[in-house]
DNA sequence: CTGAAAGCGCTTACAG
DNA sequence: CTGAAAGCGCTTACAG
């Protein structure tokens, strides 16, 4: 009951192969007639073509790696639905690729996945990422970092504006009439952090604010705990805090409520990614949002142009401020 | 600067190609300096098998599907990484197949990694699933359900038991001296997710409590939502609520929080899933907790044992209490 | 516009 | 124990 094979449909509709072949990867060149008579042959004998001989012939499957630190990280789980979508728009199937951390996971996953004729990858790291690294690993510039990187000329990047994030959380909490706002980086290594953090102590001394930042040499997980430690022990408490990400932001209220302190009653917080789960929490969080969805059909995109012999690029997106309920007017 | 094929290390070691093949797939079958002479010239020249020649001829590829209705629902993404885990050191690479409650993208995958002689599927369902539907994709009993089936015979399952688990979470809190305890069953339309429900009532009732249901013909998302409205407007308000599964119970603690409702302040509420997220909620939650690592590694192990001949099997897990901070005492 | 042939990188009976 | 041959299901120059 399995699926006949091209010389099967072939014999079927009285052409050769190749016909067969050419009737669904270049319509162009077969006669009108011929084609539409080989495609209903095969449709009715529910004839589809077999991924795994065409990828060995060609060198090019189907198969695209995304390969992420951790799953479980709602900003990963997000990313990672985009991206099965937009990556099934196009004809692909996403290869989940989980490193956990592992420094040489990555590679190997390449290594592996390359091997199966990827045409190209997508990266979302958990530390900086120098793709000069990987260039060995067979996919030259097919590859997108879901980050900065600093060698632009060697893998496409998309990111959001982390300024802009930032500006945006700063100014809701002005806003409200917050002057004391602190930040918590949490512990990505990658650049997008280190740009968000960076943006923080910019924009805070730009507006007359002395920058405190909390957990600021955190290692590991437990981000959240520690800051919220740090902040019940600050003799002058900031009245809000904005978190490098939703998870870092998360661990904080919760943290927080733990030490008996309310948000937004005692301190207003604001998260950066902007995930759906945040609608849901305890109180739901205002937080700067990512455009994961248009992100992903963006790194598609961006990986074809290099796959097809485009140049590399660098997308930067806008964020936009998502309104809930763990801020709130300062007394 | 890619991989040499298999003749060009026959070449380079003087043997021939069948040789080399024999020397990665049934090494008791070459002499032994044949063997290691082979495995050396091979290592030398960085030499791995091309997965996909291989799938192509044996028929067998080490693709496995996946198939979760929402990867964002951090119990999957739980099941995914632990699934991601077991399979790779099983030599396979998991393919993620997302389903969005989309009904006919299951079998569209399975089509597909059909296709791609994928040697058997893991399905974790959103709604009772019939494996004879899946029968004709080509699996036939090559499936592992992450659920209870109503046919047992056609296709391996592995679970919790759900009972055990509902009276986990009915102990905690008869021991908390709550006499009064409602249940939220959120929209899973699994049979897990009517087992559990129906053993909170049968349990309730054999410990002489009325049944209080919340949210009981819920639909679509929100359950959390509909059942803090309900709870809220109760003449006599249960001071306990256990819910169906974890992300039910984040849905209801927000939304309590909305209505000036603070757990376990005024409620108690006890989650099911026993998710790591739920240590950094707030407050963190008390979860009847599922060995998610061990299932994702005896579904593979299942899976291998019916593709391998051998027989369907049924896996009931016991589930384990994980008392956080989400239920106190009755007053 | 179509067919015949070679080949992608393997495996596996079959001889020897 | 090893080699030679056929074949998995395709694609793509090359002729015609």
């Amino acid at each position: 009951m399995s699926t006949p094979s091209i010389d099967e449909v072939a014999a079927a509709a009285g052409v050769h192969r190749s016909t067969v072949s050419r009737a669904f990867s270049r319509p162009e060149a077969v006669k009108r007639e011929t084609l539409e008579h080989v495609r209903q042959v095969a449709a009715a004998m529910g004839y589809r073509m077999s991924p795994l001989a065409q990828a060995l012939r060609t060198k090019v499957s189907t198969l695209v790696p995304l390969v992420v630190p951790d799953i479980t990280n709602p900003y990963f789980a997000e990313l990672a639905k985009a991206m099965t979508a937009a990556a099934g728009e196009r004809g692909y199937q996403l290869v989940l690729c989980v490193t956990e951390n592992d420094a040489d996971a990555t590679a190997r996953y390449l290594d592996a996945m390359q091997a199966m004729y990827a045409p190209f990858a997508v990266i979302a790291p958990y530390a900086r990422v120098f793709p000069a690294e990987f260039e060995s690993r067979g996919f030259g510039k097919r590859l997108v970092v879901i980050d900065r990187v600093e060698s632009g000329d060697q893998a496409s990047t998309v990111t959001v504006d982390s300024a802009a994030g930032i500006a945006l959380a700063l100014d809701h909490l002005f806003e409200l009439g917050h002057t004391s706002i602190a930040y918590v980086s949490g512990i990505a290594g990658t650049h997008t952090a280190a740009d968000r953090r960076q943006a923080y102590r910019t924009l805070a001394e730009k507006h007359g604010m002395t920058p405190i930042e909390l957990d600021s040499n955190g290692i590991g997980v437990g981000a959240g705990e520690r800051a919220a430690e740090e902040l019940v022990s600050l003799r002058e408490r900031p009245t809000a805090v904005i978190a490098g990400n939703d998870l870092v932001a998360f661990g904080l209220i919760s943290a927080l409520g733990s030490r008996g302190m309310s948000v937004p009653g005692d301190v207003s917080v604001v998260g950066f990614d902007g995930l759906a789960f945040g609608a849901r929490s305890n109180p739901p969080l205002t937080s700067v949002q990512q455009p994961i969805a248009e992100m992903g059909r963006i790194a598609i995109r961006l990986a074809e142009q290099v796959a097809n012999g485009g140049s590399v690029e660098h997308v930067v997106l806008q964020p936009q401020l998502l309104v809930r309920s763990s801020t709130r007017p300062v007394r």
